[in-house]
DNA sequence: GCATAACTGAAACAACTGTTTCAATTATAA
DNA sequence: TTATAATTGAAACAGTTGTTTCAGTTATGC
């Protein structure tokens, strides 16, 4: 028997603790602060979720759907060129708004690396969801599977990167200008075109 | 009054830490398995650093020290093509012996990013410790500080979203790629001659 | 209405946190 | 050697941690 209530408390209990965690980061999380913030108890929490780790488990993975739906929605493949397809992602990657979102899923990356088994289901996810995500414009444009997958690689590490810059620097202009030299090369990159495969 | 032979176990102990630190992370230290760890007491500990903040602080500047002593070694001007000097620096970076070397500067950037204040003497150099290294050999060029400093950002950006990517999936072959991919693209990349500013 | 199961508040648990107190030990300068 | 200051061990402090125990409340199926 399930009171039925009760598991939608449940699921308004996981948004409030992702937006906790949103906010306050996952490190340094602990039940009772927690349980205050989302108007609960440590007893509560840990009867819903079973344990801490669990819970943190559920809320992450919470946090992961959302962004992924939130750039789900950018349609990047109507764009004639692939420099200006991550252009707008860069402006929307870099954008204030999305400057915790990053901080956050940076801290998740490092715990993750640091407890690879716990946070498998995380590392799995961290590279092939945006993998797909960026391949798939370049799939429908006749790319072979491993030539989209590579171009993809080269993005996302370039997203990535000049994400962990300008968290730290803040240096918009020197960024912006080096995302945009990075951007021309991206058109001369025709993965499928390419010859080199020695040095 | 100060023991000569004391100080000699000062840094004794920052090196033990160091390592300590280097191999376990940052995130969740605590003074009394560390200190068992470096053959000390937490007592002493304190004594010597003052508390567990300043003795964090103190340890992850001397392993940024050693780091940025290590690819200070590396003499990336000898190379003909900025792609020929990115490759080695990712040959070296990209080693199994550097992967936690990487993890550790992750999990201090996330935590830093989360802490600006009490880390700002980390973020400050995170970024700029690197430029300063990849764009000296272009300045001895004649590039401009400009050109050579967005060039710099371009390769460190790179370097480090290729890492987050190898860490996360230790898909060598799909990396290293798209690394090989990225790094044709450098050489297309004259920072001096380029003239688009605008679109 | 009643039995039964789902839920929850308060308190306790044992372990751990950084730091301090205080007394003892050690090395140095005289 | 002795006075003085530097160093250290043991224990306590006050706080936090995740989790459990137990009793009490609440809602549900009959």
């Amino acid at each position: 028997m399930v009171r039925i209530a009760d598991q939608y408390r449940r699921e308004e209990l996981l948004d409030a603790i992702s937006a906790y965690i949103a906010k306050n980061g996952v490190a340094d999380v602990s039940l009772r602060p927690l349980a205050k913030a989302v108007d609960s108890s440590p007893r509560v929490l840990l009867y819903y979720f079973g344990s801490k780790e669990k819970l943190m488990a559920k809320a992450i993975m919470r946090l992961r759907e959302r962004q992924r739906a939130t750039f789900g929605k950018m349609r990047v493949g109507r764009y004639r060129q692939p420099s200006d397809a991550c252009r707008a992602i860069w402006k929307w990657m870099s954008a204030p708004e999305s400057e915790l979102a990053f901080q956050l899923s940076l801290e998740t990356y490092a715990l993750a690396l640091r407890h690879p088994k716990r946070f498998a289901f995380f590392l799995s996810s961290a590279v092939e969801d945006w993998l797909e995500f960026l391949a798939e414009p370049l799939l429908r444009q006749g790319y072979s599977t491993r030539e989209a997958r590579a171009f993809a690689t080269v993005v996302l590490a370039g997203f990535r990167g000049f994400m962990l810059d300008y968290c730290a620097s803040h240096d918009r202009k020197r960024v912006d200008k080096a995302v945009e030299m990075w951007l021309e090369t991206l058109n001369t990159l025709h993965p499928n075109t390419e010859k080199s495969h020695g040095h």
